[in-house]
RNA sequence: GCCGGCGUAGCUCAACGGAAGAGCAACUGAUUUGUAAUCAGUAGGUUGGGGGUUCGAUUCCCUUCGCCGGCUCCA
């Protein structure tokens, strides 16, 4: 019989061949390294028997399948592992994720971080070992008799539609029910890493029993899997509330869980990167307002948010009247938009707002700044006519897209959720607004994902997500249509035949949470942000105490051309201030002593870079302040 | 909110029923330094809070608050 490889080409093969026949004709080391194969782009285990004229294509944990099909393996190891280590130990699932893999599981006692390094052990002697994955293909009956004492697996088996193949799969003296494919045998899984324990609820419903979660994680080598540990390191070192502590960004304190307190020092951040995004708002024809952080009851009511939003809202009494901190800044605007008549002449208006917004949020989900309790959200509302939407969306993704170029966030997926069941409006509308942000997203020729039915119950969005330097993706931005706040509140304008009409509202978010945002880039950047953001954009660094006055006639040049410079006095090594320095990511140092002085020059050194060499103070002055110059912004 | 873990000096961590320690930071003094750590000294803690067990608790137990890793949720 013959089979076609994925380059085309034709393989002749023995009758009964399987793909790892395939391997094995193709070359010894594609044998060595195979995992799995698919067969007419179906994946499935290597020793699968092939048939006349099937499509095989051998897998190996180059590609992203034969990964996840190696974790994935990996996982039953483990869960073997850790059977062995507490035999009375109930398993429910244990998927390949990511990064690595995780196996749920229900312990007869409580199993702490101590117990890992007993499960590695028990793994590394399943791989020593080259136990075999074998599949086998049973009844329903079989299948719930096999897995009798397995609850977890018994209500998997009782939910499986009728019909459907169930296969399980043996290593050891395990056995799993799954899907697969497996690899051939647990050799082919050398480097695996038992990495953390956590809760988590079984099937991801919190109504469930809480089952203990162990992640893992494998590689083809050992190498690989070095490496993976190494960048888990690295991005630990890059951990924004290390940095932010290191470098005096900001703090948080028992005192206001959830609310985090910025330092002089974080401010020049925060304040820099709402210079350049008020700068960007003006270009794109936006208009700032500010609205009130705490309003009545009443305003709650009639936007909906008292009945739909009122667990994760603060409140207060006032007068004996009650109100509300605002957890979003829309009802707000909308008073502004009400405060006068409209016209269909004034639109698209564009109302943007650097809203502080205050949720409550669960106590076990805050995390740094990436999830807070109070927040500043980069919102804008844009009122328009239906005919406007598109092309506002474009403008709007135009906006997006520009902004986060500016952080090199230049890997951005865009995703189009739309008509949910559950949803208000008419189905004309839907049609009109969902063909507006396709048709937008169509105009820029950007590639989309759909989500259909995942939109807001007033209105179809697209999310933005970007992707940072660690390979982290981020939900930012979003864009979303609301027809139900004009609804609510009644919202016209005066159109071009004299009548009152309703006007389409636009929501968006750029950054999405300033106090997010500036988490996401001190991970991204390492804390090294580029000059034009730094806190401190230069240091002058006199070599002995004689120099210190120069050092600050040099210091007061820089601060005149508007730079942020600082002399460091103390009175320690020039070593000692260029280590200090260059651990808080300063990008300039100006270091002067008696050479500088006498020749009205400075020595510069640069972030990283090292000794730039001697410069003129004029030259020097243009260097840091031609690199710390902000995003340019053209309208 | 739920599961597990952890709270010791500003930071990073020791001590784990029997006088609370180190390094860095801070402060003082000396040093006046040439591209990633000068030296010496000083000070700093009701061991997160409250309660209990014990002759004795940082250590064991309960409770509460916070933090960390996840789950659920979300910007």
């Amino acid at each position: 019989m013959k089979v076609i490889l994925p380059d085309g080409s034709e393989l002749a093969l023995p009758e009964g061949a399987t793909g790892m026949t395939v391997a094995e004709s193709i070359g010894p080391r594609l044998a060595k390294a195979a995992l799995g194969v698919t067969i007419n782009g179906e994946l499935k285990d290597l020793d699968t028997p092939l048939a006349d004229g099937d499509h095989v294509s051998v897998i190996t944990a180059q590609s992203e399948e034969g990964l996840s099909l190696l974790r994935h393996s990996a996982s039953h190891v483990m869960a073997e592992a850790v059977t062995r280590v507490f035999p009375d130990t109930k398993v429910a699932i244990g998927p390949s994720t990511k990064d690595g893999f995780y196996y749920d599981f229900d312990f007869p006692e409580p199993v702490s971080e101590e117990d890992l390094s007993r499960f590695q052990a028990e793994i590394e002697k399943s791989i020593k070992e080259t136990q075999s994955f074998q599949r086998e293909v049973v009844s329903r009956e079989e299948a719930l008799e096999l897995f009798e004492n397995e609850p977890y697996k018994l209500e998997l088996i009782r939910d499986l539609p009728e019909g459907e193949t169930i296969s399980i799969y043996r290593h050891g003296n395990f056995l799993d029910l799954c899907r697969g494919p497996h690899v051939p045998d647990t050799s082919r899984i050398p480097a695996v890493k038992v990495l953390s324990i956590a809760g988590a609820y079984w099937r991801g419903d919190s109504d469930n029993r809480m089952l203990t979660r162990i992640y893992g994680t494998a590689f083809p080598s050992r190498k690989e899997l070095e490496k993976h540990l190494e960048s888990l390191e690295l991005a630990k070192q890059r951990d924004h509330r290390k940095v932010g502590r290191e470098l005096d960004l900001f703090s948080f304190h028992d005192e206001a869980p959830g609310f985090p307190f910025f330092h002089p020092k974080g401010m020049v951040v925060v304040n820099t990167l709402l210079d350049y995004w008020r700068k960007e708002h003006i270009a794109a024809g936006y208009r700032e307002i500010k609205t009130p952080l705490i309003l009545d009851r009443s305003l709650w009511e009639r936007s909906g948010h008292w009945d739909n939003y009122k667990d994760n809202m603060y409140f207060t009494k006032i007068d004996n009247l009650d109100f509300a901190v605002k957890p979003m800044n829309c009802p707000g605007g909308i008073l502004i938009y009400r405060a006068a008549q409209h016209s269909y002449r004034e639109f698209p208006m564009r109302m943007a707002e650097l809203g502080l917004v205050h949720r409550h949020e669960l106590s076990g989900v805050l995390h740094g700044l990436f999830r807070v309790r109070a927040f500043t959200q980069d919102d804008a509302h844009v009122y328009c006519l239906p005919d406007q939407v598109e092309n506002e969306v474009v403008r709007v993704i135009e906006l997006v897209r520009r902004m986060y170029h500016t952080f090199g966030f230049d890997k951005v997926h865009m995703e189009l959720s739309t008509r949910p069941a559950k949803s208000i409006g008419t189905a004309e509308m839907w049609e009109r607004a969902e063909t507006a942000l396709a048709s937008a997203l169509g105009r820029l020729d950007l590639e989309y994902r759909l989500n259909p039915g995942d939109g807001a119950f007033y209105g179809p969005k697209i999310d933005f997500h970007i992707e940072d330097i660690m390979g982290r993706t981020w939900q930012c931005a979003t864009c979303q249509l609301d027809f139900a706040m004009p609804e609510r509140f009644e919202l016209e304008y005066i159109g071009e035949d004299n009548q009152r009409h309703r006007p389409v509202m636009l929501h968006r978010t750029v950054l999405g949470s300033i106090e997010r945002f500036l988490g996401i880039i001190i991970e991204h950047y390492g804390g090294a942000f580029p000059a034009w953001l730094a806190p401190v954009q230069a240091v002058a660094i006199p070599v002995a105490d004689r120099h210190i006055e120069y050092a600050h006639s040099v210091a007061a040049e820089l601060s005149a051309a508007d730079l942020r410079v600082e002399v460091d006095e103390r009175a320690e090594s020039v070593g000692r201030k260029i280590r200090d320095n260059e651990l808080l990511k300063v990008p300039f140092m100006l270091i002067v002593g008696d050479k500088e002085a006498a020749a009205g020059t400075v020595s510069m050194r640069a972030r990283g870079r090292g000794d730039l060499g001697a410069m003129s103070r004029d030259a020097a002055a243009k260097m840091v302040a031609d690199e710390s110059r902000a995003p340019r912004v053209d309208g």
